[in-house]
DNA sequence: TGACATCTACGAACAAGTTCGTATGATGTT
DNA sequence: AACATCATACGAACTTGTTCGTAGATGTCA
């Protein structure tokens, strides 16, 4: 194991997802998910999995002869990294540029509009709330 | 020139960074202002903008002894596509996840959200639009 | 038990990105 | 003219990511 990185590769990315919807997987599992999507081999899938084991993006349970193999990061927090990476490479740090990039050029459905509002108007109110009491 | 690339790497994007900034510029020019936030030899720079122009990323002015480059594709555009990417690989393409982490994650300041608030409310407007004409 | 399947480990090869030393020629200065 | 300066070109080294062949251990089943 050595450090954490920002940036999982795409490979990774992808076999990440994976353990994530499925839960903790053997390397078969995970080779299989791939497969339906991409050409890929099975002990390509394997070595990536042990390199991810030795980097720490996932943590592996060896008592048995199939190992079993389990994210480390959530994918909410991993997320939460690449959206950072990705602000700070390519938008000056601002998240209201990013924000307007991703509404401007993909289609949300009214339920997901719905959702973003609610996000913002807690945002506001909290804001509001936290200047109030600046100001007074 | 080879092919375009839907996502430019680390040091690519540090250099489009300058040329969207900066406007057409010398590889001096560029080497000044990445070596003004990190540690990096001028050629490095040349050689990366030559590998740059060489994948269509940047063009070129030839025309005298000390070059002029030129980002080929817009930040609008690049940033677009960076963030479709990261839909994609990331987020199942969901653009409401990723809207969601960005604002969750990133502190926005009260102009940045009335920009927002107003993208969402027109966004709105033009599906309930679509969907009266739709039911009508 | 013997044949066959399945697992992990490992090394090697390849591709891409990055860095930098050096060569070579043009320009500028004294 | 002689010399320092600054430009591009180029090749080589190094790193990281990715792929895969092969070997050896373990499990399965007729």
């Amino acid at each position: 194991m050595v450090q954490i990185k920002a940036r999982p590769t795409d490979a990774e990315l992808a076999i990440l997802q994976v353990l994530w919807n499925r839960g903790p997987s053997t390397v078969r599992h995970v080779f299989e998910a791939l497969a339906d999507e991409r050409e890929t081999g099975y002990t390509t899938t394997l070595k990536l999995m042990q390199i991810m084991a030795d980097k720490g993006l996932v943590t592996r349970d060896e008592s048995a002869r199939t190992h079993i193999y389990t994210a480390h990061a959530s994918r909410d927090l991993t997320q939460r990294r690449l959206v950072t990476d990705l602000l700070n490479r390519a938008f000056g740090g601002s998240a209201a540029a990013l924000v307007m990039q991703a509404l401007s050029t993909h289609p949300l459905s009214a339920e997901e509009l719905r959702d973003i509002e609610q996000l913002i108007a807690d945002y506001k109110k909290e804001l509001e709330a936290s200047t109030g009491r600046l100001q007074s």
